[in-house]
RNA sequence: GCCUUGGUAGCUCAGUCGGUAGAGCAGUAGACUGAAAAUCUACGUGUCGGUGGUUCAAUUCCGCCCCAAGGCA
């Protein structure tokens, strides 16, 4: 069986993924697959730096505006709802290109993470919540240690978040959390490229796209969520910074250097995660030819 | 000009009743399978403003000088 080719383009924020995919996309017949937790909601426009409309006309956008921020997006729903628009792009003939920073949501769909076995935030994971808050952290490691000792082993105790959750697929499935089947890596014949550039002229891409993001009116669409009862949105970069000026908790000059910082310490940790990705083909993001080259990667047959 | 209070890690500061010092933040590296722009882990030598003095020993006590903030003139 001929698997089907799947492009994906990764790198830190600021590095540029977007231009560089809407002109790759356009050239090649690609339809662009967003992998990134933020884009997926509506009004949020500026501070995810998503898309304009206009870019959008161009080549067809996926998972972008696909939530209100007020909902609980998850991964889980970003692999099922991906997945989908994947199967969609190749019945049209075309070539998806997922572009992204989020590296699970990437991986979520890339590799066919599969999340639907053990479904989460029911009431196994309120109870363990609850034991955290009666135990402490050493008590809950200790019950995972009793149930999936390979996962104890490699979760930290302090990473509460990981231990509730590898005890909540152990509690549903009878299984380790780590023993569930990848599937889509088998159906999809995966191209990835990535963007790098040092970290200097990252830190000074960053501060740069904060200040043109305050520009363009950041703090007024910020200012509209207000009154929206955010869930995982509220977690979004630029905006929960600006919530602490409009709480008067800081000065948006305080708040705009959090965001930068803040901003910087999110692309360090993005690196890191896709640094390890061996399949990654590597290209300098500052090169002038970098879209020329990303094309003829793709190309390739 | 005089008085007061400060000058300790990139930043904000703690501390040493004399035995060369430590937190938070920042930074660096790493982890990551339904919150992931989230969450978690590891990593702390800096003429303790300068210079003389007392002392076995001073960042710590004393003198002088420099700098900053406030007060009095």
């Amino acid at each position: 069986m001929i698997k089907p080719l799947v492009c994906a383009l990764v790198g830190p924020t600021a590095s540029g993924k977007s231009a560089a995919a809407l002109a790759v996309a356009r050239a090649l017949s690609m339809e662009i697959v967003s992998a990134d937790s933020m884009q997926v909601y509506r009004g949020m426009d500026i501070g995810t730096a998503k898309s304009t409309q206009a870019e959008r006309a161009l080549v067809r956008h996926h998972m972008i505006d696909v939530a209100d921020p007020g909902q609980k997006y998850t991964a889980a729903r970003f692999r099922q709802e991906g997945a989908l628009a994947i199967a969609e792009i190749l019945a049209r003939g075309n070539v998806p290109l997922v572009v992204g920073g989020t590296g699970l949501y990437v991986s979520a769909l890339l590799d066919g993470l599969d999340f639907a076995q053990a479904q989460g935030g029911g009431e196994e994971r309120e109870r363990w919540e609850k034991y955290l808050a009666q135990n402490g952290a050493s008590a809950l490691h200790g019950q995972l240690r009793e149930r999936d000792p390979k996962s104890a082993e490699k979760l930290h105790e302090n990473d509460t978040r990981r231990v509730i959750r590898a005890l909540e697929v152990y509690d549903i499935t009878g299984r380790p959390i780590g023993e569930r089947a990848s599937f889509a890596q088998s159906f999809y014949d995966v191209r990835m490229a990535g963007l790098s550039l040092n970290r200097e002229q990252l830190n000074l891409r960053i501060d740069e796209r904060v200040d043109a993001m305050m520009r363009a009116g950041l703090e007024a669409e910020a200012r509209a969520l207000l009154q929206k009862d955010l869930q995982t949105a509220a977690q979004a970069l630029g905006y929960k910074e600006l919530f602490e000026v409009f709480r008067g908790d800081a000065s948006l000059d305080e708040a705009i250097r959090h965001i930068k910082t803040r901003t910087r310490q999110y692309a360090k940790r993005q690196m890191t995660w896709f640094k390890r990705d061996v399949r990654i083909r590597w290209f300098d993001a500052l090169d002038p030819h970098v879209e020329a080259k990303l094309m003829e990667y793709f190309a390739e047959t």
